[in-house]
DNA sequence: GATGAATGAGACTTCATTCAT
DNA sequence: GATGAATGAAGTCTCATTCAT
């Protein structure tokens, strides 16, 4: 009888080389531009030849786009667990400082979501067109939880959602892009920590 | 009456070519990476000969470093506008205001401007180190505008410099950041107009 | 009644991998040069993985001779049915001209002879060296079906042998060019045909 | 004054490049197909680097079309040669015969027309799709030339135009492809020479 | 001062071949 | 026997820089 749920040996191995990749592709990205990021950095960071990466993603581009896909994938992860794993009703207001919180950990921690942010922040027209969509995605997201936070009472009913969501957002981008620059992430949950009495102070009662 | 000393029509020429060049590459910065900027679009946009780049710079990264030099420039001759040309003397917290609202017009408005900030956003390891380092230059000179307001009585004096001034930088750079992903600087002075009053919040009484 | 001697049933499919292979390939190198052919592309028209042409043929340039191998044995089976199968003997003109109608057929028709033409037209450092010798040598078989008409009375006894030949030869190849070029090879009966006026007149009292 | 028709001396470089360019792709053009001519050795075989050839030409495609470009410029000059410096009106059979002579010799010897010849006469997906109509025009050429023949009586009244063309035709390709894979088309003039009486005899009285 | 042609190092990409399963 | 992943040598193309005029 044949296993049908066991991946071979050889899928095992192909998948394990593609997030080698990955990882060693989002590392170089973290650190360089799309244009200067080189595929021979990116094969010797993973310890891949450079010959496979044409195998698994074709062109540069396309192993650039499967870093933004693998980055979006992991923050997204992060959202879902806010809102879903808590086994009490928490309140609109705790979700969003715990988002807030939870994706500056985990930008400052993931090499992948780093490679991801810095491709997605400068726009290369080698890349898909709409790279930085995720950014204004973000809003968004905050915008229905600041919603949710009104509905539940956990925060104050006469906020122009936009407004604040915008703000709420400016802050967020502003500390990662100057944490960035200033020591490649590491600084940003400190700093986020810092601004989120202002947070607290556009939203509570 | 001709002055002896002025410019020959050579001298002349030069420095209309060297001028130039700078709008030229900071128009091809603005949109590209560094990487990925060709000295050829550079040449072309500015309508100059490629070789001619290596007259008036010696390398790709200088004419970098000279388009940055000049984004400083008149970014600081904004602060030194609003500083300095006031008949009367104004708040600190009025200068503070002012001076966010003109360097966001100035951003959304000069195309050298803006190819130094995309050049200082992406540090490159051919460009010099320090080439992000005005973004933490600009938190010292909030923080010495908040200081100038507590001492004439526009900003609260219990506030904390530190934290506030950082906070500012934060909401002006992710204005700044997203408004050149979306729209390429235009609807920054937009933007940030809806933060003011945030801003405001943090410092007044 | 099974011949113990019959071949098992993995030599059967071994067989069958190899012919598809050398079909394939011909398929490819009728459409592409040696150099333009690619060993995915004879893969995936033969429905082989690209790793067992390895099994059957060592490199290349082998499959490739495969190639040239197969259409050899099947324009020089043609030959023998004209020549042998006759139950009456036939004239040699007789010969000679259905010898010139039956392969013009043939190449019009079989992938494998078009595949073997391509290859051994274009004579490449990486095949060995003289894969265009069978031009030459049909040259000679319808030297010697001159003889042999001319034997029987069936051609004009005073004809110069190796220059009716070899404008025979021209006349063919030229048309087998051209209709290559034109439409890959289905129009070389008709184009054959127009010109076996021209040949009887050379040949014949 | 400014002298206008002189070419500046970089001009002049420029055309000399260009010209040793397209003639040392043509001897490699001439002995490799197009997927196994190198460009390294186009370049060596030119005397000029190989990041020239993207100067002049851009892409390998480029400067094959290049190459069938002089080709058929060359080609048309014979023509041109045998119709028009005639002093004393010359009748169509006599131009034809010396068309097909002279275009042997300028194949046999012309190392940029036989380039173009073997280029044109294997289509590659990557060259333009029509490079071998050149072959199909010059049917149309000897038809023009028989039919002049016929006007002037030099060509027997009574030959069916198309198919003495197309055979005419089929003898030039015919003995230009084999003495083109014996000896590299030195034999071509020669074997031309031999398929004349041919010739005659189809369109003589 | 300015120009455009030329160069060469190195980037991305391709693909015949090998190998473990 | 067959497969698909992996490799590395080599190819085409790019572009910062130099040079002669």
């Amino acid at each position: 009888m044949v296993d049908r749920k066991m991946p071979t040996l050889a899928q095992k191995r192909s998948v394990e080389t593609r997030d080698a990749l990955i990882e060693g592709a989002a590392t170089v990205f973290a650190r360089l531009s799309y244009g200067e990021a080189r595929l021979r950095d990116i094969a010797g960071d993973s310890g891949i030849s450079e010959g496979s990466i044409y195998f698994h993603f074709g062109t540069k581009a396309e192993i650039a786009g499967a870093v933004i896909a693998a980055q979006q994938e992991r923050m997204t992860a992060v959202l879902a667990g806010v809102r879903g794993s808590a086994k009490a009703p928490r309140a609109g207001l705790e979700q969003l400082l715990l988002l807030l919180t939870r994706l500056a950990k985990l930008i400052s921690k993931d090499p992948v979501v780093q490679g991801g942010i810095r491709l997605a922040g400068e726009p290369s027209p080698e890349l898909s067109n709409n790279v930085s969509e995720p950014y204004f995605e973000w809003v968004r997201i905050v915008s229905s939880l600041v919603r949710q936070g009104i509905a539940d009472g956990s925060i104050r009913a006469d906020v122009d959602v936009e407004r604040v969501s915008e703000t709420i957002n400016y802050l967020f981008v502003g500390a990662q892009v100057l944490s960035g620059l200033a020591d490649s992430w590491k600084s940003f949950p400190v700093r986020l920590k810092r601004v989120i009495p202002t947070v607290e102070a556009l939203l509570q009662h």
